[in-house]
DNA sequence: ATGATTAGATAGTGCCACTCTCCAACCAGA
DNA sequence: TCTGGTTGGAGAGTGGCACTATCTAATCAT
């Protein structure tokens, strides 16, 4: 298909679809002639793709670069790949301090993933984003203790045993890490949904039951999006 | 305390603090004399609640100063301000289309809120967010049917129930509706982050139990913040 | 008195995801 | 073969936003 029907199949404007392409987000088109191309269904999935990565998961367009070119990398084993895929999606600004908030944080952070039965790879950008997000509420006076957070923690690995079960029943490992990579990503703002739902039904529970609780004030005041 | 001095102990630069004033997401100082203002720990501990707004939970500066308005509206009772602040809180591109994809989200939406016993608020933001996200996961075309969905919603639910009645321990009713802002924005990092590690864990437990866990690559690949 | 500091206002910066504009090559119809 | 619309590609421009640099007048310390 041509561009332009890309651009009509996947509702981004054709502008877009040639800076994803400039940028290297998406593979070139089949070169029909000097200045023509041709794109193909693979093009439309990795462009919906790309399209979720960049709205839906805010990643920046340079790092959704990085994410696609791990996942296929052809050079290293599934696992390696997904490790270097999931670990260059963006992951909270890390403040990395020297301070005694962040060291706190760091020795939380080991003992919840002990606790969790987890392997510790202090390198992972997931474990810095832990200890830099821990050592905020630290420095806010907030509580982070092990005890608390391990209800976090299960959750987190019940989450995560469903949906490593899920990318199992894709076949391909391209498609696998694919899903996997999108899972990731687009599962986030699923969650933090139903978290915040959740929290609006417990605090109806807790504070005023009687009312719409507790969301019906925010429905009236909504007006950005 | 002078306004250089809060920017010693909030480490946020004075020129930074000048704009969050100009900006209204700080109550201007008690004017001593026609260009001295002087600042108390409370002002301090707003602005670290500010910064941690915006630079964790990436709020727009806009958005914060309306979260941090309903926090402080006094004409509102306490469950209303809550609803509003965390209403206002920021929740995804919420992609109003009135296509297939949204309305089968809808659809599973309500079903899983109704299978988890909770109250459907449709114009919820969350309640959008949790749609609008479904939707790109269908237009994508990946699985979100009510069966994969209910287990995070579970999660969330046992999230949402710690997180309250850790809330419900502060006193000072807006000392606990700054608590629930602060808590709800700076704990997304924290379970996604959780989230990701009980990934990299489940993945290295299923795929490549012997090394080092799906992880290790990202900790050598890593080098953005 | 005098140099440093402060509050407040205005304009500028840097980043980043697009988006506009232009050009040469191509295709369809006459 | 001409001609007018369309396509792909490349560089520059735009807009939004969180700061940040600069300026001015008033005030404080010495």
């Amino acid at each position: 298909m041509r561009l332009s029907e890309l651009s009509k199949r996947s509702g981004v404007s054709t502008a877009t679809i040639k800076y994803y392409l400039r940028e290297g987000l998406l593979p070139p088109g089949e070169r029909i002639t000097a200045t023509q191309a041709d794109y193909d269904e693979e093009h439309l999935r990795r462009l919906r793709l790309v399209r979720a990565l960049v709205q839906v998961g805010r990643v920046p367009v340079a790092t959704a670069r990085e994410v696609l070119a791990a996942v296929e990398d052809e050079s290293s084993d599934q696992l390696s790949r997904l490790g270097t895929a999931v670990g260059a999606l963006p992951h909270g600004p890390t403040t990395t301090g020297d301070d005694a908030a962040t060291e706190r944080a760091g020795r939380t952070a080991e003992e919840v993933q002990r606790r969790l039965g987890w392997r510790i790879v202090p390198g992972n950008p997931a474990h810095r984003m832990l200890i830099s997000s821990l050592a905020t509420l630290i420095r806010l006076g907030y509580p982070c203790e092990v005890d608390h957070l391990l209800p976090y923690g299960r959750a987190a690995a019940g989450i995560a045993e469903h949906e490593l079960a899920l990318i199992g029943e894709f076949e391909a490992p391209t498609t696998q890490l694919e899903a996997a990579v999108a899972l990731t990503v687009l599962y986030e703002p699923v969650l933090l949904a139903l978290r915040r739902l959740a929290q609006a039904e417990e605090a109806g529970r807790r504070f005023g039951a009687n009312r719409g609780a507790g969301a019906d004030p925010a429905a009236d005041a909504e007006g950005e999006g």
